[in-house]
DNA sequence: TACGCCGTCGTACCCCGGTACTACACGGCC
DNA sequence: GGCCGTGTAGTACCGGGGTACGACGGCGTA
């Protein structure tokens, strides 16, 4: 029987999980977390097999409980689960200790396999991930620069993977010279591309792109 | 007994919404959609008496969605449900003929209420998002430029309200002359804002402040 | 082959954005 | 009364961002 509990601050979240996990007769849900300091609290009594963590909690984040709970010494797998699919957040956690990292738009029997997977001492990561981990650890760019977009959002069609990789890093904040050295390009390469970015895609400046990137989920809230 | 038609793109959100409404007796799930365009459809073939409406889903989205299915003249009262409390959708989706608004992030209970509340003919608004609307009503400003972020981010913690309002608008993507005229403000004011939002935050640009806007959810993706 | 798309680079120009001050009115609080 | 935070406003300056060009090599394809 795998233990598990479940830390996520969305009431409707927990409730899925827990709903799905209890359906299963090698599983049971010995807690419910809201935030990273009731999960600490919470691992340290129940001592649970596998720790479904959201990131994005009020108060302790899920990246830093998953440090402090490995931290402890304690023998818990932490497979970290959330609703967005890029972001840096994803190798925080990873190098936080945690097991495995899986999206919650994955389909209930993926995200099964997956806890069964850590509880047994496996890694994890979701399909919609591995590219860019690979990616990741190639280059040594940005990590998200190297990916592209799932969603084919329409105001983004238009697009070369060039310049949606140039709309990625304005994303990040970068300035033009910054992307100029950190991309290996002339400053007045950068310029043509954003030129042509803004172009495509209607927008008047750098400030309204990166508002696109990120109603498009070209980038993620961290 | 309530029929009801989930529309989410998220295979778990869907999930726990069905485990919560088939645990009720006064109330089936009569089918699931995972963008506009399938509830539409479904909504014609069901006739369910109350849909749960995502907003943001691939395709069609949610708002869309239910204006087509409200000028059909179907008599199916629309719920819309979304993982974001504020943003101008939530008017838009009340716009569009929907009896109602609710956020995940509420209890079950909270949720079932709102079903039974929309299917006998009433309208329901999220106790978090009553505020905002009123505040919208009140002054003509943009919406969420008069509202306050509820989750306080510890990086917004020193900002001023007219900061954050200042912070909101450069979020939407304006410029300092727009934002200027469209607040009544003089442009040298603006900037004397925005210089003092930059520093307490640490962001170097307007387009870092943006970035930090959306990950504390200042504002939120359309 | 010749065309077109893509990615690269350059120059020149202008304007917006951001900085660095100063300043003042208002309200709350010691 | 005096102080401080807040919101307002001004001037002066400079650098980065965006525009408008032109140019060229590589590559796929009609």
């Amino acid at each position: 029987m795998t233990t598990v509990l479940i830390a996520d601050d969305q009431p409707m979240q927990r409730f899925g999980f827990r709903m799905l996990l209890e359906s299963q007769d090698d599983m049971t849900v010995v807690g419910e977390a809201t935030n990273g300091t009731e999960a600490i609290r919470l691992v340290d009594r129940h001592r649970p097999d596998v720790v479904l963590m959201d990131i994005r909690m009020p108060g302790l984040d899920g990246i830093e409980a998953t440090r402090r709970i490995i931290a402890t010494g304690a023998r818990t797998r932490i497979l970290i689960v959330t609703t967005f699919d890029l972001d840096e957040y994803a190798y925080d956690g990873l190098r936080a200790g945690a097991s495995g990292f899986l999206v919650k738009d994955a389909q209930p029997e993926e995200l099964l396999a997956g806890i069964r997977a850590v509880a047994s001492g496996d890694a994890v990561v979701a399909p919609s991930l591995t590219r860019r981990l690979l990616d990741a650890y190639v280059h040594h760019l940005p990590p998200s620069a190297t990916a592209a977009p799932r969603p084919e959002d329409p105001r983004l069609a238009t697009l070369t993977e060039r310049e949606r990789e140039i709309l990625t890093v304005i994303g990040q904040g970068w300035t033009n010279t910054e992307i100029a050295e950190r991309l290996h390009l002339a400053e007045s390469t950068v310029k043509t591309h954003i030129g042509r970015i803004l172009s495509k895609t209607g927008t008047r400046d750098r400030v309204q792109a990166v508002i696109l990137a990120y109603d498009t989920q070209l980038v993620t809230p961290a």
